[in-house]
RNA sequence: GGUACUCUGGCAGAACGGUUAUGCGUGAGCCUGCAAAGCUUAUACAAGGGGGUUCGACUCCCUCGGGUACCUCCA
């Protein structure tokens, strides 16, 4: 598999000789997630499953920022302690992100678990004469690292010159970031430098490197981490070790809403919890791989419906699978094959989801062509239902189950329609009909057979 | 101001130096007791503007312009 990385600006070959090594900057937990978020660890969850998917070992890390001063002011704000509330939203996170239907990653590391690593990081850079202290902290020399800006491409002239960043005269340079920063205030560490906290950037340094070693194969986050975190993170990382940081750098879209990103100045933000319960967890992944994931995807529900509309597709694709039962079907073989290979050759090619969605789709679309044409057989289905099982897994979908008990009852309740049916008593059949919409259940009247389907459930189409 | 990304038909959205996918939408039809679902079929003078390279450009180069993001925290 290939995948542009932002700093080479070239396609790099991923390699899969062994485990494959994934770090996903995760969120900061202040408050609630929202679509943004599910964007990004959406197309992280279905990258680490198509891994899976070829047997592909991979260990992914994805990390809690839990020490923060979003948190720390919230707190205040709510008269709690930032362990409070940073506890309550890393709950929250796994609630959305469970409804989302994301696999947990290997490891969520947070930040106030490994101030010791992050304590012996620091050593290190003060050890090699990149980091100095001041009275407000240990700080980074971006001038002891020469190719700072290369991720982001600025230019370091440009960035001092432009800066906005507010004075501190004890600084050597207004670039130099905080790695430890000094503090009295809750929650703090005792520190070779005095009670503080680390900076940001350097909790990703000491955690990936810790998990997955000085130099792994993919590092990942929104492209709005780009600068300053991913920039710090690398000259923090690699003047330390004095290697290549991460191989490749994978970096996601935004999600806007109206051409806008989503901020809070704005109150523009659509959190998990809203979509979910209005959409459904098939329909927000459908829409958040719809695109490449290196572009901007823009917010609507118009977008979140035409997904609904497709989504309806596959759910009678499966169902009319599962209730194939002629003798013989057309030959499909070589038509699945074609599918699975413009699936993964898609997949393949830096990750364009949009064409595997689009392969998908029309795995879909034959098999609902074969069965309104009564073609659809017993061994054709097997073949078909293997492949879409192996795509839905990949893609993190889920038609939802059914129990036998329900099961019977439908098949009771058919079985009298169409004895009224039959007996032209239309007014009885519709009544069962109705009924069984009432369960969520359509019916599929073919020739020579009624077929059901159980409908997910999707507020936002009432 | 700097940097990055981006500009494709009503909408969404790919690939590719030489036939401009695909999906949604829309029209018609099939199926049906009627529906629904599904299918079939039709439908788009489509590439921000202007130059250039080329036998040929949406695809390469130049230029002008629009948009968004980042340059402070941000997925």
């Amino acid at each position: 598999m290939k995948l542009l990385d932002t700093l080479s600006k070239e396609e790099q070959e991923v390699d899969i000789s062994k485990k494959v090594k994934i770090y996903l900057c995760g969120v900061t937990v202040y408050d609630e997630s929202h679509i943004g978020h599910a964007r990004t660890i959406i197309v992280f969850d279905v990258l680490r499953k198509y891994f899976e998917s070829k047997g592909i070992g991979i260990e992914f890390i994805q990390n809690f920022t839990d020490v923060d001063d979003k948190i720390i002011n919230r707190a205040n704000k709510e008269n709690k302690t930032a362990e409070e509330i940073s506890s309550k939203y890393i709950e929250n996170y796994f609630t959305d992100f469970d409804g989302l239907n994301v696999k947990r990653a290997t490891n969520y590391p947070k930040a106030t678990e490994h101030i010791e690593d992050i304590i012996k990081f620091i050593e290190k850079l003060i050890e090699k004469d990149i980091a100095y202290t001041t009275k407000n902290g240990v700080y980074f020399s971006v001038s002891k690292f020469p190719e700072y800006g290369k991720l982001s491409k600025k230019k370091i002239d440009d960035l001092q010159s432009g800066s906005r960043i507010e004075i501190d005269e004890e600084k050597k340079d207004p670039l130099d970031f905080a790695v430890w920063k000094l503090s009295d205030k809750e929650p703090t560490w005792e520190s070779p430098w005095g009670k503080g906290r680390p900076g940001w950037h350097i909790e990703c340094s000491a955690m990936s490197i810790k998990y997955l070693g000085e130099n792994f194969d993919i590092h990942g986050g929104g492209r709005d981490l780009i600068f300053p975190h991913h920039e710090n993170e690398i000259a923090q990382s690699e003047s330390c070790t004095g290697i290549q940081f991460a191989k490749i750098w994978m970096h996601v879209g935004m999600v806007t809403i109206d051409g806008e990103k989503m901020s809070k100045s704005i109150g523009n933000v659509k959190s998990i919890k809203h979509v979910l319960e209005n959409w459904g967890p098939n329909i927000i992944r459908l829409f958040c791989l719809s695109g490449h994931y290196s572009k901007p995807i823009d917010y609507s529900e118009e977008l979140l419906k035409e997904n609904l509309t497709k989504w309806r597709q596959v759910e009678t694709c499966h169902y009319e699978l599962i209730h194939a039962n002629n003798e013989t079907g057309e030959e499909i073989n070589e038509f699945v094959t074609k599918i699975g290979m413009e699936f993964d050759t898609a997949l393949n090619d830096d990750f364009n989801t949009h064409l595997a969605l689009s392969a998908f789709f029309q795995l879909a679309k034959e098999t609902n062509r074969l069965a309104a044409e009564e073609k659809l057989g017993l061994n054709n289905s097997k073949t078909i239902k293997e492949e879409l099982k192996r795509m839905l897994e990949i893609l993190g979908l889920k038609i939802p189950e059914i129990t036998d008990n329900q099961k019977e009852e439908i098949d009771k309740l058919i079985i009298d329609r169409e004895k009224a049916r039959n007996g032209k008593q239309f007014e009885d059949a519709d009544k069962i009909r109705d009924k069984l919409n009432e369960m969520n259940i359509e019916l599929i009247d073919h020739k020579e057979k009624t077929i059901w389907m159980r409908k997910e459930m999707i507020r936002a189409e009432k």
